[in-house]
DNA sequence: CCAAAAGTGTTACATATACACCCATGC
DNA sequence: GCATGGGTGTATATGTAACACTTTTGG
């Protein structure tokens, strides 16, 4: 036997939500699509799986092809499948979130398909089933979030307690109390002084931190969680 | 335009796992296969996407089919797709996790699958990646569990509060007080009182409850969290 | 000197946990 | 009477939330 005698192929395509963060608002990788179909509209990146390729690496393929990003933070998210979700030819989409470090990424694959950093807030509407899936997504993020500490994959390697909690206040959109939120971020650890001040700021007071490998490795395996009273907070 | 020119079509498949819960331990309906490929061994239900078909419908479709049941809670899950993962042919798998009143099945539909309840605590070796999509799909319901009430879709429609008890203890494999258990439950104002007594208990003391509809749905959408300390256990 | 950013300390409140007692039924 | 299962109450600990003060730097 060679295959299933019964049922369709169908096209299978992938769709990858890319969250950034520059310090002050959460971003997203959108294309500004100058090809068919849907010219001219905007779109989340995608493309489509080979028969002789894992899905996972299907994403990761198409993440480099727009970032020239490799070992990212990538994670599956939902498989959209309504029938007529892409007017051309029946195709479901499995999609696909990633964390990318802002100031990593290469500016000539990006001018090359189009594409730009549009702040969460401004997001145009998107084609077929798109602003549905970024909508799941922040939701995955608002969740994991709370329970990992997967945030510092927004963050550059060196970075100040105000900017994690910048981070933080802008994927729960809400503020959140300097004193609490910096005694909660040393008790778990992650974080390790470099010595270094960010003189980037007005007051050249900050202190540059590093993430602790180990302890982010512990925290990402579940031997405890994050910060559980954020889970309250990704139900919004 | 008819069609998207490159690429490949796949086979998408579905596979469903379906939760159920006896009063003492959480349960897994598996099939012990009488059909190829892999005849005679255990694997969970499955069937495949259709081309005129939207994806949950079909996952909707194999539910029926197995158990007679329409209107479960049902849920997708993850997509599954190593290229190797089907030796007969290249085929993804979108992951489907369902909860059942393990009373309300078909038994004659059960018959002819040659399906079984199986104690999760028991489950025999499955074909293919079955294994990782059920540990996939434990995880997902603790997670959810924790944090919306649908463990109320495994009881049936009159249940006490030790009962309710007894499955939550069965799907975070933990012993749980009694006083402190009942205590949060009725502060969630979930369970509204029928009147009866459980007369099958030793003692028939046990109150029978119902669920409060509305205040379920105002769970579901995500106004409140349901038992936030459970996340914890979700990690594990 | 003042404004803005960053670092640290204290208190009150809510929530989770641990534990003790009483009641009803069947045997 | 007593074992079992089911219902209710209270103290403690832990963690979250609310709030005040000090220091440094740039203008």
């Amino acid at each position: 036997m060679t295959g299933y005698q019964h049922s369709s192929r169908i096209l299978v395509a992938l769709d990858c939500i890319i969250f950034g963060f520059d310090g002050e608002a959460l971003k997203l990788l959108l294309i500004k699509r100058n090809f068919d179909p849907e010219f001219g509209k905007w779109s989340l990146m995608g493309g489509f799986l080979n028969a002789d390729e894992d899905l996972h690496d299907a994403a990761t393929r198409i993440l480099f092809t727009l970032t020239g990003l490799q070992n990212n933070y990538l994670e599956q998210l939902q498989t959209f499948g309504a029938v007529k979700r892409d007017p051309v030819e029946r195709t479901i989409s499995v999609v696909y979130y990633s964390l990318v470090n802002i100031d990593d990424q290469d500016p000539l694959a990006l001018k090359t398909h189009n594409a730009s950093w549009i702040d969460l807030s401004n997001k145009p509407r998107l084609i077929f089933d798109h602003d549905q899936m970024v909508e799941a997504a922040l939701r995955q993020l608002r969740y994991k979030a709370a329970l990992y500490p997967i945030g510092f994959e927004l963050l550059p390697e060196k970075f100040t307690v105000p900017q994690l909690q910048k981070l933080y206040e802008a994927i729960y959109n809400v503020k959140l109390d300097r004193r609490n939120f910096s005694r909660k971020i040393m008790a778990t650890e992650l974080l390790m002084g470099t010595g270094e001040k960010d003189l980037t700021s007005v007051t050249k007071k900050g202190q540059l931190f590093k993430l602790n490998k180990e302890k982010y490795q512990d925290y990402l395996n579940g031997y405890q969680s994050f910060l559980p009273e954020f889970t309250e907070l990704s139900l919004s």
